[in-house]
DNA sequence: CCCATGCGGCTTGTTTATGGGCCATTTGCC
DNA sequence: GGCAAATGGCCCATAAACAAGCCGCATGGG
């Protein structure tokens, strides 16, 4: 018996995914790279390049960022130099704030 | 016998995966949104919430995507409504390039 | 037009992630 | 300080992703 089938993504979701499988596509095509050529500097096999490329959600998000990198897609629309700097701060950040968060009351309960 | 431990991904992949889990942390707990909520929401379980906080390549490109947008982090840098748009221009790009790429010659063969 | 080659899809076996439970610890509100 | 709740970590069974190899078809260069 298979079960439900999965939630299903919301639609969001499903465009961001296929839209950075077309943009991994365009910049490899555009480098007029094989998808051999990328799958294999990325350490992944040939098949799971063309299933990020068609964005399926199935797949590992470290593999999908690997091949980001590697044929250049930009993953925060900022400069690989600036990230680990953007971390750094965010790390930061994250020390600010608490630890774990309360119970509001029972979710949305502004019935004041 | 176990084999060689998976390749590693690039520091430019690992910071990002972090950066993402970190926001969308952030996002969480700004929200005031308990692991068990979110994860509820976005039918997944909690221990992949927690794995995903933390920035696992390991996890599902779908599952992060979903989560992020539950939590409200911008999965481009870009609007939620832009995205169709955005995806649309995009494919219609993608028609207008070669459907495979041809060899270069050798890698990068310009000795001439 | 012909051919080499890139590509997409499929199958199979194995590795791996995921869900669900449980516990110990930490956290923040009262 | 006390307590209920949130979190993080671990284990196990199952489902799913992944690698590898093969195919025929499409494609673009010569």
């Amino acid at each position: 018996m298979p079960k439900v089938l999965s939630p299903a993504l919301s639609k969001y979701s499903r465009d961001a995914l296929s839209l950075l499988g077309a943009l991994i596509r365009e910049a490899r095509l555009t480098s007029t790279l094989t998808t051999t050529e990328v799958s294999t500097r990325a350490g992944i096999s040939r098949g799971l390049l063309q299933r990020i490329e068609r964005g399926d959600p199935g797949c590992g998000i470290g593999a999908v960022f690997e091949v980001a990198a590697i044929v250049g897609v930009p993953l925060f629309e900022m400069d690989e130099r600036l990230l680990p700097a953007r971390l750094a701060r965010q790390t930061e950040k994250m020390a600010l704030l608490p630890k774990s968060v309360r119970a509001p009351r029972t979710a949305v309960n502004d019935d004041f």
